[in-house]
DNA sequence: CGAGTGACCGCAA
DNA sequence: ATTGCGGCCACTC
């Protein structure tokens, strides 16, 4: 396991978050689900709010692909960011999720 | 320490 | 399509 078992949620959500690619996005509920509570998505956002500033959060984007609600600036600062870095943005303010998701391969999830 | 809030997810009506 | 509800964990007041 990568992740710090020991350590809370928080701070592998932030490991996570500060190890996104440039260029790709994830999940809110991903990153819960890879820190081990897939219904604690809220929580990620949480962090956003009152975590680490210096993390690439505009990264972060919600299960339909769509941005998030309270980003500072709205969602129209946050689809500038990642095109930005090379990620088209629909007019609908949505990523193409099956070609920017970061999937890290980890956990062994794949089968046993 | 208790209560409230939060940038979400999924289902049901 | 929208609205409502429960759930999860952490942080602030």
């Amino acid at each position: 396991m990568s992740l710090p078992k020991s350590d809370s949620l928080r701070t592998k959500v932030e490991l996570l978050v500060a190890d996104i690619p440039f260029g790709k996005v994830m999940t809110y509920g991903q990153i819960a689900a890879l820190c081990g509570s897939p219904r604690a998505a809220r929580i990620v956002g949480g962090i956003a709010h009152y975590g680490d500033s210096e993390l690439p959060w505009h990264r972060v984007v919600n299960k339909h692909g769509g941005l998030a609600r309270g980003f500072p600036g709205g969602p129209k600062a946050q689809a500038r960011h990642l095109r930005s870095e090379g990620v088209k943005v629909g007019d609908d303010y949505r990523v193409d999720m099956s070609e920017y998701w970061y999937r890290p391969a980890m956990n062994g999830g794949s089968h046993d």
